[in-house]
DNA sequence: GAGTTTGAAACT
DNA sequence: CAGTTTCAAACTC
């Protein structure tokens, strides 16, 4: 069920995954207000114009520009900054201003300019965009923290924002903070770890050894502090940030992408079957056709990444249910529907499972940098492939049922 | 609910 | 990078 967010001069409208301090917006409705970013932690102004492409912020001395290299993105109407900012844990000013979460790869657009020759006043967020709130000052410097200098950030101003209130919306308001960003959308890359943030539901774990710092534990593996968990020494919470920042750091050393969904989905949905696990599984005793399984348990298809032994999870599997479930099908039992047997191994699931082969050699294909032909061709290959194993169980399961 | 199985993560 | 150990979820009884 939804719940109705509202904020003055800006309407949330959430979904049910508002567990821990995830927040799933659904749609917004925008009026003018305004942001505050603490004035220790960076203080730059919208520029009055927004006509270079790329160029250091305004406003910004030459001090905060060595500390904090920036840039207006002309595109997105936000300031880029190549490097953390408030990254100091034991910063006094953050607890004025605690209910801000950005994990990596946030990008805090610079709301109201946004909408400069929109006249919509209605949009729709992307699935991916989540906003974090009602988080700890120490959730904010543990996530800005983990922010490494290949992620950008995007902030806007208190000033910047009633500048364009004033000026650009042709009316002045009354500025009125509130410690959500108006708007944070994903930075490329780092979509899959905001969708796994935000999308999947809060299981509580049940964590003994690992203090809920590695990733073996779901919580923290998802990018989600524990709350209603049954786990024993936990410090993947609010207590332990500094305990919690580090190991962070440490995955994110060890593996960049440590924290990123494991999922690709086409359609930007896990569990829809079109759908790839970026590494594969390895699994070796449960078929792939328990939850042990990665790939199982997301509901995809294992694919040529897998190192998976005796895999029950990919498209023969399916054809040959297909076949068992049309064979036992008393309508289908009589020679007149014989033949509508065969046609019927072609089910929805052996249709999505081609098509989960096809997007994961397509994004393979492109993933190794191969030219539009050759994508075109691998694909077209293994489209082929998928064909040959539909006519063979068709066939084979033709021969014998007569 | 206790014990077992499983495979990812972590370690060597 | 491969083999081993650790870990917590999934599963079974």
């Amino acid at each position: 069920m939804d719940e109705e967010n509202t904020f003055p001069g800006l309407v949330y409208s959430c979904g049910k995954d508002l567990i821990g301090s995830s927040v799933v917006p659904l749609s917004y409705t925008y009026t003018p207000f305004s942001i505050e970013i603490p004035n220790d932690c960076i203080n730059i102004s919208h520029p009055s114009s927004l006509h270079h492409q790329h160029s250091p912020a305004p406003h910004a001395t030459s001090e905060d520009q060595r500390a904090c290299p920036s840039v207006w993105d002309h595109d997105f109407n936000t300031y880029c900054f190549s490097r953390p900012l408030c990254c100091d844990p034991s910063s006094s000013h953050l607890s004025q201003y605690p209910p801000v979460c950005y994990s990596d790869g946030l990008r805090l657009q610079a709301s109201p300019h946004q909408f400069l020759g929109h006249t919509t006043a209605s949009h729709t967020w992307t699935p991916g965009g989540a906003v974090q709130y009602d988080a700890s000052s120490a959730e904010l410097c543990d996530a800005v923290a983990s922010l490494n200098s290949e992620y950008t950030q995007i902030f806007s101003t208190r000033e910047s924002i009633r500048q364009h209130n004033q000026t650009d919306l042709g009316h002045s308001v009354q500025p009125t903070f509130y410690p959500v960003p108006p708007d944070i959308e994903i930075v490329g890359q780092h979509k899959d770890l905001m969708r796994s943030f935000s999308e999947k539901s809060k299981k509580p774990c049940h964590c003994t050894k690992s203090q809920c710092l590695k990733l073996y534990c779901d919580c923290f593996a998802n990018g989600e502090m524990c709350s209603d968990c049954d786990c024993i020494n936990c410090c993947n919470n609010v207590e332990h940030a500094t305990d919690r920042y580090r190991a962070i750091k440490t995955c994110l050393d060890r593996n960049p992408e440590a924290f990123r969904s494991k999922i690709h989905s086409s359609s930007g949905v896990e569990g829809d079957a079109k759908g790839s696990h970026t590494r594969g599984c390895n699994c070796k005793s449960s078929g792939c056709l328990k939850n042990y399984c990665e790939c199982y348990k997301a509901k995809i298809m294992c694919s040529s990444m897998c190192k998976c032994v005796s895999c029950n999870n990919y498209i023969r599997s399916v054809v040959k249910e297909s076949a068992v479930e049309t064979s036992s099908h008393p309508d289908y039992s009589n020679t007149h529907h014989r033949t509508k047997s065969s046609v019927s191994c072609i089910t929805d699931a052996v249709v999505e499972a081609t098509c989960s082969c096809l997007l994961a050699q397509a994004e393979q294909a492109e993933k190794e940098g191969l030219s539009e032909v050759q994508a075109e061709r691998a694909t077209l290959e293994e489209f082929g492939y998928c064909l040959a194993q539909i006519v063979h169980y068709m066939f084979k399961h033709t021969h014998t049922h007569r």
